[in-house]
DNA sequence: AATATACTTTACGTTAACGTAAAGTGAATA
DNA sequence: TATTCACTTTACGTTAACGTAAAGTATATT
């Protein structure tokens, strides 16, 4: 039932529970060139290199990396002796998504500050009436 | 040429021209159900109010949320009165925003990890040669 | 032998957020 | 009057990242 255990060969159901995707993602992912399973049969085994790969692929998807871009930087770890070239280019993808990460908290602060603004006026259109502020419980 | 200067109300370039967005855009919202402007005849003549709306949707872009989602948020700048329950809904995306930025800092810091490790692994892989270090200029 | 299980390949379908013609209208200008 | 400009509507095309059958194979179990 279960490939390898702790042996470090996996089935390809093995790995979409661990990652928790669908075994077509698998196939998806190697269809575009991110993984390289060896096969018994028809049937793909994954090692624990595959595995690795598998983890660094989901976490650019989690970083907001297209797979194009994830098998750009996925590249670095498969050669033994990565050069560079390469270094400098995971070292660009990482820093222009850090500048989006920015970017979006900028973003957000400055949808806060609407929100501020936007309550601010609320309140003052309500003038007078001091009574009736329910809607400010539990916020 | 420009429909109204400071006057408050833009054509569907001006518009697009100052948010750097396509008139394809303006329409596409508009059919969303994100934009109303009125009309002169069939051209569409856009209010200080649809400028603001139109802001606060590439805003909500920006920040990663979907446009069925900003339908959502924009709606709470709409009426004349906002109520409990659409301030808990604004507060709640905005919440769940933060922690996808949270989360997505983690994968960032996790790779960061992942690169360091793996660079120390370059690095002992090197053992005694201590000359050739160029790969390391200029990073 | 028959069913179940785990896997395979092939291939068309889906969603979001627009892009990109194509064809037409109305007003201003050469 | 002919052209240009700014704008319109209608409608099909595009990309990413899979989802979802459909149909077949190999092995294990009943």
């Amino acid at each position: 039932m279960n490939s390898g255990g702790s042996s470090g060969s996996y089935s390809i159901t093995d790995l979409s529970r661990e990652f928790s995707v669908t075994p077509r993602t698998l196939r998806f992912y190697e269809e575009k060139g991110l993984l390289n399973p060896k096969r018994s049969g028809k049937n793909r085994i994954y090692s624990a290199g595959d595995r690795t790969r598998l983890r660094l692929i989901l976490r650019g998807r989690q970083l907001g990396l297209s797979l194009e871009e994830s098998a750009e930087v996925i590249g670095l770890y498969a050669p033994g002796t990565p050069n560079h070239e390469q270094l400098h280019l995971l070292l660009q993808k990482i820093e222009e998504k850090r500048e989006q990460l920015c970017s979006q908290r900028e973003a957000l602060d400055a949808m806060l500050g609407d929100l501020d603004r936007w309550q601010t006026n609320f309140e003052a259109a309500l003038k007078a009436p001091v009574a009736n502020h329910q809607w400010r419980q539990k916020v």
